[in-house]
RNA sequence: UGGGGCGUAGUCAAGCGGUUAAGACACAGGUUUUUGGAUCCUGCAUUCGAAGGUUCGAAUCCUUCCGCCCCAGCCA
C-alpha cells in the first residue's frame, strides 16, 4: 500500500530529507541524546488537512528515530482560544493514529515559569517596560528599508522595569498601555529583532487559567521556552518562522538556558490546489452557516474528512507522498483523491447502486419470473465478507423491470461511448446480456424507459472493439431499496487551482441523488461503513443521517474515470 | 530598492565534485479483467531558473543576473 518501505533512517537507508540531515548531524555531534518533537497548535480552530502534514512530520520523525512527540497547545492568546478546539484537536490527532508522549501540554502550564524568565531578562537589562502605544510602537519600528528608533522608555533602570512589570501583572495598568519588550536592536535588518514584544496586558478570560493572568506572553517568547522546558530537541515549524529563528535562539541565549537547547527547523507548509485552508476563512464559513458545521464533508478539516469517509491511513499516505522540503509547492488535488482510492481499493467491498435510475423493461423476460444472480463483494477475493453483513455475496433478483444508470445510456452514442444505446448491447454485471431495441420518451422528448431483450450469450452488438459489450451496473426495480446519496464536489473550493481565496470563495457543490436505488443488503449497513458502488466511486454510510429506513450515503471520492 | 528563504519533468521530490539525474503522482503504450476501474509490464529530464567562471570532470563550487515566497500584530 505504501510506496516504499519505511526504512530505518538511523541506518541511512531511506531517501532523506533536509530535516533528517539536521537531526543526524545533531545526533552525531552528541547535541541531543534523542529526538523529541512536538505538535504545537493554537486552539483557535479545527485542524485541517494542512495540519496533518505537520502532525505526520512531527510524529513521524520522532517515531523514525524512536523518539517521542508531545502535543502542546500554544494557548497564549486567550481572546481567540476555546476548549472546544482543544477537544477537537486531541480527537483529530488520535484519529489520525498518533499518540503523544505523556500528558497533553499547554503553554499556559508554563505561565509562571515564563513570568520568572521575564523578570530574569529584566534583571539582566535585556527587557524593558515600554509605555508606547501599539500605534507608536509601529511608528518607531521603522520599515523594511529604514531602521527603527528606540523607544524613549528603553533605558529605564532595572528596578523601575521590575517594579512596572510586577504592577503590570498586578493589574495596575489598563490594557495596551504598557508592554514588556526585549532590548535587542532597533536597527536590525530583521524586523523581528527590533525590540519585539514579550508581554502584553490583556484582560481576557483564558480557557484554562481563567482570570488568573492579566498579562500574556507572546508567541516568540513562549515557544522557545516551552520547547526548552519540555526537552524538545527539534522544533519543526513552517517557513514563515524562519525570520523568527534568531529571536528563538536569542531568548534562550539571553536566559543562559543550559544545553541541550532545542533547534528550530522550518519546512514548507502544504498548499493544496482549490482548497481553502485559512483558519480565518474556515471559521467564517462555519460562523456564517455556509456549511453545516466544522465537519461538513465539503470542508478540508480533519473532522470533515473523517465524516466524509477518508481513512486516517489515506491521509497519512498522502502526507507521506507529498514529502517535505523548503520550496513553496502546490500539490495537485488529484493526489489526495489518489491516496484515498489507493487505501480504500483493497479493503472496500463492491456493491451495486444506481444513482439516477433509468427504467429498463426486459420484454422477453416473463412477467413475475425472478432469478437470483450472485456476485462476490470482493471480486478478487470471492469468499471475503462484507464487514457488517453476514454474506460474502450479494444476491440480486433479475426481473422484468430493472434500473440502470441514466449515464449508461445515450440516444445517439458517439463511437467511443462503449455503453448502451439503441441497437446496442451491454452486459449487466453478474446478470445477463441486454440488447436495447426501443426507447420510450415523454412529451418533452426525454427518455423515460428502455425496451430491451436479454440473452445469456453475447450477440456481438456491443460498442467495444469487435462488438464486445461493456459491463454496466444495475439494480432490480422492485427489490432494490430507495436511498439518498449525496455527491460532494472536491473539498470546499475556489474555482481555479490557485484562485484568490479572498475573492472567489465557492460554497462547494453538493449534488443530491434522491432517486438512488441500492441493492437490498445495503439497507442493513451500519453508519460509517464504506462501500464501492461499481464505477461510481467510494461511498460511506453517513454517520449522522444514515438509517435503515432511509439509507444515506456520501460519496468519499470518485473512481479514476477516462470516460467522456 | 533592507533582511530571510526557495528555483531539478505537468505535479511533488532525491541528489551534497565523477550516477545512464532516484522514486512517486500524472501521462502514453501494452497485459489482464464481468464496468473505461483495479492489476502487471514498458516508456517518459542529453539536462537541473539564466549566463559566465573554476575544474580532467559541475545540478552540485564561485560570480552576476532573473523569477517566486515570507517579514513592518501588544496574532500564532
Amino acid at each position: 500500500m505504501s510506496d516504499k518501505k519505511k526504512l530505518d533512517p538511523i541506518n541511512g537507508e531511506e531517501p532523506g530529507n533536509f530535516i533528517r540531515d539536521f537531526i543526524d548531524e545533531d545526533l552525531a555531534a552528541g547535541r541531543h541524546p534523542g529526538v523529541v518533537t512536538r505538535f504545537p497548535p493554537e486552539p483557535n480552530g479545527y485542524l485541517h488537512i494542512g495540519h496533518s502534514k505537520s502532525i505526520c512530520l512531527n510524529f513521524g520523525t520522532a517515531g523514525d528515530y524512536k523518539g517521542v512527540c508531545n502535543l502542546r497547545f500554544d494557548d497564549t492568546n486567550p481572546v481567540k482560544e476555546d476548549t472546544e478546539y482543544v477537544d477537537s484537536i486531541q480527537d483529530d490527532v488520535r484519529w489520525l493514529g498518533f499518540q503523544w508522549h505523556g500528558h497533553t501540554r499547554y503553554a499556559s502550564d508554563y505561565f509562571e515559569k515564563l513570568y520568572e524568565c521575564a523578570e530574569a531578562l529584566i534583571r539582566k537589562g535585556l527587557a524593558y517596560v515600554d509605555d508606547l502605544s501599539a500605534e507608536e510602537v509601529r511608528e518607531y519600528r521603522g520599515t523594511l528599508t529604514e531602521p527603527g528608533r528606540e523607544s524613549p522608555w528603553r533605558n529605564r533602570s532595572v528596578e523601575e522595569n521590575l517594579d512596572l512589570f510586577r504592577r503590570m501583572r498586578a493589574g495596575e495598568f489598563p490594557d495596551g498601555s504598557k508592554s514588556l519588550r526585549a532590548k535587542i536592536d532597533m536597527a536590525s535588518p530583521n524586523i523581528n529583532m527590533r525590540d519585539p514584544a514579550l508581554y502584553r496586558i490583556r484582560r481576557a478570560h483564558h480557557h484554562r487559567t481563567g482570570d488568573a493572568w492579566l498579562i500574556y506572553p507572546m508567541y516568540d517568547y513562549t515557544h522557545c521556552i516551552s520547547d526548552a522546558i519540555e526537552g524538545i530537541s527539534h522544533s519543526l515549524c513552517t517557513l514563515e518562522f524562519e525570520d523568527h529563528r534568531p529571536l528563538y535562539d536569542w531568548v534562550l541565549e539571553a536566559l543562559d538556558w543550559p544545553a541541550p537547547r532545542p533547534r528550530q527547523i522550518e519546512f514548507a507548509r502544504l498548499n493544496l490546489e482549490y482548497t481553502v485552508m485559512s483558519k480565518r476563512k474556515l471559521l467564517q464559513l462555519v460562523k456564517e452557516n455556509h456549511v453545516d458545521g466544522w465537519d461538513d464533508p465539503r470542508l478540508p478539516t480533519i473532522a470533515a474528512l473523517r465524516r466524509r469517509g477518508f481513512t486516517p491511513e489515506s491521509i497519512r499516505l498522502f502526507c507521506d507522498r507529498i514529502g517535505v522540503a523548503k520550496r513553496d509547492s502546490w500539490i495537485e488535488y488529484y493526489w489526495l483523491e489518489k491516496a484515498v482510492r489507493d487505501d480504500l481499493n483493497p479493503i472496500t467491498p463492491r456493491a451495486m447502486a444506481v444513482l439516477r435510475p433509468l427504467k429498463v423493461v426486459v420484454e422477453n423476460w416473463p412477467e413475475g419470473r425472478v432469478q437470483e444472480m450472485a456476485g462476490p463483494y470482493f471480486p478478487d477475493e470471492p469468499g471475503r465478507k462484507l464487514p457488517g453483513l453476514a454474506a460474502t455475496e450479494r444476491t440480486l433478483l433479475f426481473a422484468r423491470e430493472l434500473y440502470i444508470e441514466q449515464d449508461d445510456f445515450l440516444l445517439d452514442p458517439p463511437k467511443k461511448f462503449y455503453r448502451l444505446g439503441p441497437g446496442r448491447e451491454v452486459l449487466l454485471r453478474w446478470g445477463h446480456y441486454l440488447h436495447c431495441h426501443d426507447v420510450v420518451r415523454d412529451a418533452a422528448g426525454q427518455v423515460t424507459e428502455l425496451r430491451c431483450t436479454y440473452s445469456e450469450e453475447p450477440r456481438g452488438h456491443g460498442a467495444g472493439p469487435g462488438g464486445q459489450p461493456a459491463v454496466i451496473h444495475w439494480v432490480p426495480a422492485k427489490s432494490s431499496v430507495a436511498a439518498r446519496v449525496r455527491l460532494y464536489d472536491r473539498l470546499f473550493t475556489v474555482p481555479r487551482p490557485k484562485g484568490d481565496l479572498n475573492k472567489e470563495l465557492n460554497p462547494g457543490s453538493l449534488t443530491e441523488c434522491p432517486e438512488a436505488r441500492l441493492e437490498p443488503a445495503l439497507a442493513g449497513l451500519e453508519p460509517g461503513r464504506r462501500v464501492q458502488f461499481e464505477r461510481l466511486g467510494y461511498f460511506i454510510a453517513d454517520a449522522k443521517l444514515h438509517s435503515a429506513g432511509t439509507p444515506t450515503f456520501n460519496r468519499i471520492v470518485t473512481l479514476k474515470d477516462k470516460r467522456q
